[in-house]
DNA sequence: TCAAGAACGTACCGATCGGTACAAACTTTT
DNA sequence: AAAAGTTTGTACCGATCGGTACGTTCTTGA
């Protein structure tokens, strides 16, 4: 079996990038072979169903970074607090503070939106669970653990949103300041 | 002079649901052709810019509306309180509850982002100026009353993201009753 | 060393993109 | 009613879209 120096692994962030800045329907095969330096036929090669499935690997490559850095510590680190922070920590990392973007949520609000449905559903929803979780694993009331949750991913989207808005990574470092405190003390 | 039923100004709501539904990239021209029932004769007519001046007067008729249905009544109302609770309910109205997206936003994440950049922060930073200067006025410190906008606005953004993405209203109005919390007892 | 097969670049496909040209249809003015 | 001028549909433009076909280059096992 022949093997190359680029694996398929080695693309898929490289995409990630290309979708990440363009969204789905923006990011255009041209675009995709320059930034990755991958003719046509390699990338076929590697992704038969073309662009689609080069979004889906690049939905399920952050699917499971998400999972082994930030949803499973929520879900196994017994001090529930400790594992929230742990979570804005990585959080803060991958976002590099605002400079990049989510690309689940430039895919929630792009027209790629009925094509991966069932993807960005649950990458939230697996999110804001694992919150929920380790909420409650701090002593909070369920439907409030579950309330919080779901304000504090939506306030790390909007975030982001704010951030590249305003051209103002201050934005996302302080709204991440203000949501621990309502996980923490309040 | 000639005119006829459709005036230019009535093409430009349909234009935002359009641009709302497939960003800027996505939005085709025959899209556009199919929900406006006008022919590219028209659209030129009325818009000799193309696509970038549909999308101009689009943001410049969203930031119209939100100038005077919420910036200038959270800008003039004398009781801080009361303004911000008349801008929680006018945006509640203009999203639908979370079913509309903000097309701003839309644009903030998608790759139109170059081309718009000074309409996207100008509505933004709008926005979190008049909130804050109404909590000023409700008596907080300066300082505060920025973060805390800053948050809101955020919120409600990332809000309209969550809404979409796990295809429940309920996560919006859910976070504006929180949000809502904020600005008034914390 | 050399054939087998995987990886890759390139030419090409039909479809569609945003945009233009222009003539037919319609309004308005005379 | 007819001329003048505006609005609109349609045919068309080059460029680019995502995708396919296929010949060349490279890797590897025998």
């Amino acid at each position: 079996m022949a093997r190359t120096l680029a694996d398929r692994q080695d693309v898929i962030p490289v995409l990630a990038e290309v979708f990440r800045d363009h969204g789905f329907e923006g990011a255009s095969l041209s675009a995709i072979t320059a930034r990755t330096g991958l003719g046509k036929g390699s990338l076929y090669n590697f992704f038969p169903g073309g662009k689609a499935e080069m979004a889906e690997m690049v939905l399920a490559h952050i699917d499971g970074w998400f999972r082994a850095h930030v949803f499973e510590p929520l879900e196994q680190t017994e001090d529930g607090l400790k594992a929230v922070e742990a979570m804005f920590q990585a959080t803060d990392a991958y976002f590099r503070s605002g400079q990049r973007v989510c690309v689940v949520g430039v895919f929630a609000l792009g027209d790629a939106r009925d094509l991966f449905t069932e993807q960005v559903h649950g990458y939230f929803a697996a999110w804001v669970r694992a919150l929920a979780g380790a909420l409650v694993r701090a002593g909070r009331d369920p439907d409030r653990a579950r309330a919080d949750a779901e304000e504090v991913v939506a306030g790390i989207q909007g975030a982001l949103v704010l951030s590249r808005a305003l051209n103002d990574t201050g934005v996302f470092t302080r709204t991440l300041v203000r949501l621990r405190r309502i996980l923490a003390g309040d």
